[in-house]
DNA sequence: AGCTTTGTTTCACTCCGGTGAAGGCTCTCT
DNA sequence: AGAGAGCCTTCACCGGAGTGAAACAAAGCT
């Protein structure tokens, strides 16, 4: 993924939104300004003026950390579903339906997809599926990740929409 | 946990004994030498020389990722459990699981894992494992650790979770 | 003798997966 | 438009399995 650039304090609220959707960024601070608390790892700053070979390394340890990051839900060898320093726990069949939808993360996996998946010998019930992407939705919401319903085409996995409410 | 200042590259093999213990450091780095490569979250650099306040700000973002939970338990030479600032005792068996949860820490170890490694003969009792991780969830919680179950699957070790949903 | 450590039993509780039922939404047919 | 048919969401419930937790008893250490 690659860092974003941003001036500080002037695009503050391009800063606001790198910020949520967990985008690698590096902030360039004036040079009368006082920097911006962050304890986000994907976030580093540099005063400027500043020279080109620092800017490259903090950008490029920038990048390191994003590769090696959440920047994409995954599913680890112990089961646990992580997304951007969070993680949870999930059951057998919620792990099945989970790993569908992230290996295609983004994009819509049918329902009969991931039923196969869950029950390769057939669901119980068709309603089966239904009650566990539900239980997955809830189970996921935290992370804020959601599961939308793509109608008669099946699901989609993707990053909460984070509707920016400005906070008077 | 404070920020140690490290001369760069000076003091290389006290930076090195830094990154082990995980302890946050911020690098001083020659005007003309290239910083090093650091995917820790617990390291910074400043170029040379400096503003008092950037230094000031760099150490601040790394004490605030380090009480954030990015530091790393660690058991001591005497059998302490240490976590940030504070310590506690442990009994054997005890010691024995917190070794097993430190070593992964913040990733899943199989119930029979821990089992195995407080007894390794075998577990006396199927319980016997439960009754150890409560005690130990218990001497732990004043460090700011907790043990949290991965159902089926076995125990995590991970700093504390600071909830603070609220938003008014 | 007091305290800690360890093992054991027992009970309560939560979680998981499956099921039925009660709707809500959207599209289509008449 | 109105009725109806999918399609999907949500809820409530059950049985079974996995855990949490307390209380008690036996050692061991100082």
């Amino acid at each position: 993924m690659d860092v974003v650039l941003v001036r500080w304090p002037e695009e503050e609220h391009r800063l606001d939104e790198l910020r949520e959707t967990g985008s690698p960024r590096l902030l360039l601070v004036g040079p009368q300004v006082s920097p911006p608390e962050a304890v986000d790892c994907l976030e580093d700053w540099v005063r400027l003026p500043a020279d080109d070979r620092d800017v490259r390394a903090r950008v490029a340890t920038l990048e390191a950390r994003a590769s090696n990051g959440h920047a994409q839900p995954a599913i680890d060898g112990d089961g646990l579903l992580r997304f951007r320093k969070h993680w949870t726990a999930l059951s057998p069949v919620e792990r099945s339906l989970a790993g569908g939808l992230v290996e295609r993360f983004g994009a819509v996996v049918g329902r009969d997809a991931l039923a196969k998946r869950a029950w390769p010998k057939g669901a119980p019930t068709r309603n089966a599926l239904d009650v566990h992407v539900l239980r997955l939705r809830r189970r996921i919401a935290p992370l804020g990740l959601e599961v939308r319903t793509v109608r008669s085409r099946g699901y989609l996995l993707q990053a909460t929409a984070q509707v920016t409410l400005d906070r008077a």
